[in-house]
Formats: structure tokens, C-alpha cells, sequence
DNA sequence: GGTAGACCTGGACGC
DNA sequence: GCGTCCAGGTCTACC
């Protein structure tokens, strides 16, 4: 049945979502680098989170809030029931209802620190194709830049504000992603990795499968275009696989500046993985929110940070 | 297996 | 306002 409509205005849907126990939408939302690329918006005042995201019908805008132990999801238009079902799991996917409190309980049995806090959990996208191009324009390249690419390309190739769907950033020319949307060099590994994903040659249940070992996950997606060592670790952490870290300048300066490790670039990255090694299957968790919790004594809580302004200011030398 | 250089963009800096 | 330099991972060619 459809839902009711006020007169002269449509009325948007609204879904009711049960996250898993001790979920907290700031702390979990603005847990990682992504809660501010386009089309993702934190509102700092309101504390909900809004995004476009796209679904069967086209693109629709919801609006994310918590209110005790509920979350709420309000679209501004009215969802089919398979809109609905696409929705729930592509906002369950963002969020990481798929890591229950027992997971977060062996986390914290592996790394106290973050028991207090409860942090276990790191945000990522509603579909691993748009992690992937996430991944993707933030190599190489200094984080405004990032920012910057993820704005255009929702501006230029997604559709009603949306992240670009393979199929669409499949079918676009290279000169628009360089020209329009900075991109760069990347421009036809961006739409070479979109004709993978829309001609569905990128076995997304075999890279989830926990049948399936990290070493051959990290090995494929190595394989794929513009994918090197760094970019396939941090992949690995979005497909829930943080057995390994994803090693980039970031984590070397960290190494240096808050572990006091000292060196070549080589030797410090050896002592990373030693330093990190005791935390098993959780690596990468352990070292992120290390680096998480010093960002945030030098900007303040993640969840204060404007997308405009704070956020954007985060570059290596500007955190030394 | 290791290494050098090219690939682009945008910010910082000097003039 | 303009030119130059530099940071940032991946890829290719070469040793």
C-alpha cells in the first residue's frame, strides 16, 4: 500500500532501522576519512547524516538520525517496497550493521583502548564500487584534492546529486573525468574499474566470503587498474578484512611523529607491521583509530568537523 | 626483486 | 598574478 500523501506535497517515506547494540551514529559515522566526501554530508549541528543515494527508481536524499537505540531514515520522496529493501541494505552497509556486539567484543578483547569509548567500527559507502573510486582518488594526492574529486564527480556524472554508478561512470569520457572532475592521470583506470563492475566481472560475494583468504583478496585487487599495495589494504578494511594495513605517507608520518620510530622509509614500514602484529585479525582497526584519536587532539571531536572547513585542512604537513 | 622516472593536481612559496 | 617546486601511490621499463 502506498503511503499516505499530505495535500499539494508528496510525502517522502520514512524507514526505522535497528542498529546493533552500543551503536552511536556520531562516533560511528565520523569514524573514518569518507563521512565527508561527496555525496555523504554530517551535519555538525543537527548530528544526522544525509546522503543521495541511488536507487532503483532514480536518486533519492534521506536523512539520517538516532534517537535512542533507533535510527531514523527520511527520504524526500516515497520508496517502493524494493526501493525500501535496496535502501535499508545499502544504509546497513554504510554503517557496518553487519559487525554485531560480539564482533566489537572481540575487538576490544584483542585492543582495550577502544572499550571505553566503544569504537569498533569504521564508516564506508553503500556499494564497494563506490569505496573502490573513494580509494582510488585518494591516492596520490593531497586530501583537499580528494575531496574535491568525489564533489565533481557526484556533480558531473552522478545523477541528482547521487555517487556515479558503474554503469554510468562506464559509459563516460575520459575527458570529462579529467577535464570536469580533476581526476588526472586517473581517468581511464576510473572508467576501466567502472566496465568491471558494470559487466559484473568483479565477483563481489567471493571478495566477502570469509571462505575466501586475505591473500587472495589483497592479490586480486591488486590485479585490478589502479590498485597497488596501499589502495588494496585499505579496500581490504572497507570489505571488513583488517588483518593487514593499508601503508601510506599517513602511516609512516605516525609512525615517526606519535611512535617515535625512527629510519628509512622502508625500515619504519617493517617496524609498523611488528608494532601492529599483536593485534591479529584486527590490524588495521588498531592502527586506525590510533591515528584517528590524534587527529582528533589536534581538530577535536570528528564529529565537529565541517566538511568545509576542518575537514578539508587535513594534509600531512598541516598534522606534523 | 628492487629502483627510477613519469603520471596530474593543487597548495605553498618566491618574485 | 605568474612561475616554480613539491607531495602524494601506481605503473612501466629497466637492471
Amino acid at each position: 500500500m502506498a503511503p499516505p500523501r499530505k495535500a499539494g506535497k508528496p510525502a517522502g517515506t520514512r524507514l526505522t532501522l535497528r542498529p546493533p547494540a552500543g551503536f552511536d551514529l556520531a562516533r560511528d559515522v565520523c569514524s573514518y576519512g569518507y563521512f565527508v566526501l561527496a555525496p555523504n554530508h554530517w551535519s555538525v549541528r543537527d548530528h544526522t547524516l544525509t546522503r543521495t543515494l541511488h536507487l532503483d527508481e532514480g536518486p533519492t536524499t534521506c536523512i539520517i538520525s538516532q534517537s535512542g537505540d533507533r535510527l531514523a531514515a527520511r527520504f524526500d520522496r516515497a520508496l517502493s517496497r524494493i526501493e525500501q529493501t535496496t535502501a535499508r541494505a545499502q544504509i546497513a552497509r554504510m554503517l557496518r550493521f553487519d559487525e554485531d556486539e560480539a564482533q566489537a567484543r572481540a575487538f576490544h578483547r584483542v585492543d582495550k583502548r577502544w572499550k571505553r569509548s566503544g569504537r569498533a567500527r569504521l564508516f564506508r559507502s553503500p556499494t564497494l564500487f563506490e569505496d573502490v573510486v573513494k580509494t582510488v582518488t585518494s591516492c596520490n594526492v593531497a586530501w583537499p584534492s580528494t575531496v574535491n574529486m568525489n564533489a565533481q564527480l557526484c556533480r558531473h556524472v552522478g545523477v541528482g546529486g547521487a555517487f556515479p554508478t558503474a554503469q554510468k561512470m562506464a559509459r563516460t569520457r575520459a575527458g570529462t573525468l579529467r577535464g570536469r572532475c580533476r581526476v588526472g592521470y586517473r581517468d581511464q583506470r576510473l572508467i576501466d574499474l567502472a566496465r568491471l563492475f558494470a559487466r559484473g566481472q568483479i565477483d563481489e560475494p567471493w571478495l566477502e566470503s570469509p571462505d575466501t583468504p586475505d591473500d587472495d583478496v589483497f592479490e586480486f585487487l591488486k590485479s585490478l587498474p589502479g590498485i597497488g599495495p596501499y589502495a588494496a589494504g585499505n579496500i581490504m578494511q572497507l570489505l571488513g578484512r583488517y588483518s593487514r594495513l593499508a601503508i601510506d605517507t599517513e602511516t609512516v608520518r605516525h609512525g615517526k611523529a606519535v611512535l617515535g620510530m625512527t629510519g628509512t622509509e622502508r625500515q619504519i614500514t617493517k617496524k609498523l607491521e611488528a608494532h601492529y602484529e599483536p593485534f591479529g585479525e584486527f590490524k588495521f582497526k588498531s592502527y586506525w583509530f590510533e591515528l584517528w584519536r590524534f587527529y582528533e587532539q589536534k581538530k577535536g571531536p570528528a564529529h565537529t568537523w565541517d566538511r568545509d572547513t576542518t575537514a578539508k585542512t587535513f594534509t600531512a604537513a598541516q598534522l606534523q
